[in-house]
DNA sequence: TTTCTATGTGTCAATTATACACTTTGCGAA
DNA sequence: TTCGCAAAGTGTATAATTGACACATAGAAA
């Protein structure tokens, strides 16, 4: 630790979110509309904010995710940090940069975390993102200002491979579920189908859904039963070290 | 993104790194001596250093371990970021940095990146490392300066899960090595036994070791053959969505 | 009462995981 | 030279899990 202090980083810190959402038929990403600026197209962007003096990175993460959807406790966790030096050079993000930086210039390194909330809870804010906030399916992600894109890439990467091993899809559904919905889950965020039969039998026997006593009403054929996650069961479980759900 | 300058985190940004190594019966970690300071005892931290202005955040963690061991395209992966406002308000801590930073007050949010290396190339530097890094077995590891114990805690648990969906292990050993070596180290990256055969079978049926034709000598008991990692199978298997050993 | 649509259910074969013990090789000591 | 030692190396049988596959059911709407 003997580099001279002249030459050492002296950034910005910004925490970005990737915060997925499930509308029982796709799986999405909450995305900013960043307005146009010098000619620039508008372009989409994670919803994110520069950290302050005395907070810590988590606790930033859990501010811009309540200041963008009004909820708390959401499941948040750390993708990493990003910190390339040219990640904010791009022609159109520099000009965005100018327009609402002091120091447009100055280097950021942002840490990235991924959020999975139910979109049923979701109430858009009166905050600064309001009236920007829109959901976009995870395949029609494409361009995004900054290093964004692959923020969402490596966070995508993380939750298929989490979800393979956690039961945090959970996050994403309400407290009641079908089993197809949350079959229509997994199939969605892995990416495959998933034989029917194979999946129902494997959640009932791991024992972390329970069946409720109340059927779906007014739809149009045969009414589902609805399920709740059994959080003691689960916990149960990876207390004994299963952490495979072999999907 | 509309915050007040003045009160954003303007911080120094370090690389620390936990390195493994694994002398064919521990699972070890190359940790740095501290200097007493203020009256303070000797304590352990893990090599880090300040990150320079213009360099990526990889690149310093590289920069660190080359310094380090002498070693270059090492096995590096990132751990995340930790920037708790509190993490060097140890009163050690404190000691220490008023002794060497200029600015000891100053925030530091630091990037950890763990790193697997084969032991036998690892060359003590003529760096300012040179002189006080040890290898210290992880269950020997307890209270470390800084977050350090913590962040060695996240990068073991990243370990362990990892070796369980990708064949890192290698990375830790020559490239000649035998199935008892291997078995070994995944029994300790693992913290429980495993059974010898049916550890020897998956390995053999996957093909991601090869024979050679050399065996150990002078070993005061049936010599063990010598086997390497076969790269081009172990990348097709992942290719077929193969991520998963069943550990 | 018929049609429609998504729900919900069982079995069999193949694969994989787990448990388990003795023979082999080469060195070194007697 | 023989004997003992220490770790290497090897196979099988049982249980558990996976994967493939097709039709009856409930309720709404026509």
């Amino acid at each position: 630790m003997n580099s001279k202090n002249k030459h050492q980083l002296n950034p910005r810190i910004s925490a970005d979110c990737v915060v997925f959402g499930f509308d029982f038929s796709q799986l999405k990403v909450l995305l900013i509309e960043r307005e146009q600026v010098e000619g620039f197209d508008i372009s989409l962007s994670l919803p994110g904010d520069l950290i302050f003096e005395d907070e810590d990175l988590d606790m930033a993460a859990n501010r811009i995710l309540n200041e963008l959807t009004g909820l708390n406790d959401i499941f948040l966790e750390q993708v990493g940090a990003f910190g390339n030096p040219d990640r904010l050079s791009k022609a159109s993000d520099k000009a965005w940069l100018k327009a609402v930086r002091q120091k447009p210039e100055e280097r950021v390194v942002t840490i990235a975390y991924y959020s999975l909330v139910n979109m049923n809870n979701y109430q858009p804010q009166a905050s600064s993102f309001a009236k920007t906030a829109c959901w976009i399916p995870v395949h029609e992600i494409s361009e995004l200002a900054f290093d964004h894109y692959t923020i969402f890439q490596v966070a995508l990467k993380k939750l298929k491979d989490k979800i393979k091993t956690q039961p945090i899809g959970f996050n994403l559904l309400p407290e009641k579920f079908t089993l197809s919905q949350l079959h229509k889950l997994y199939e969605v965020i892995l990416g495959r189908d998933l034989d029917k039969r194979n999946f129902r039998r494997k959640m009932l026997k791991l024992k972390i859904v329970e069946s409720l006593d109340e059927k779906q009403e007014g739809v149009p054929h045969k009414p589902s039963q609805f399920f709740k996650f059994n959080e003691e069961n689960y916990t149960q479980l990876i207390q004994n070290g299963y952490d495979n759900f072999g999907f």
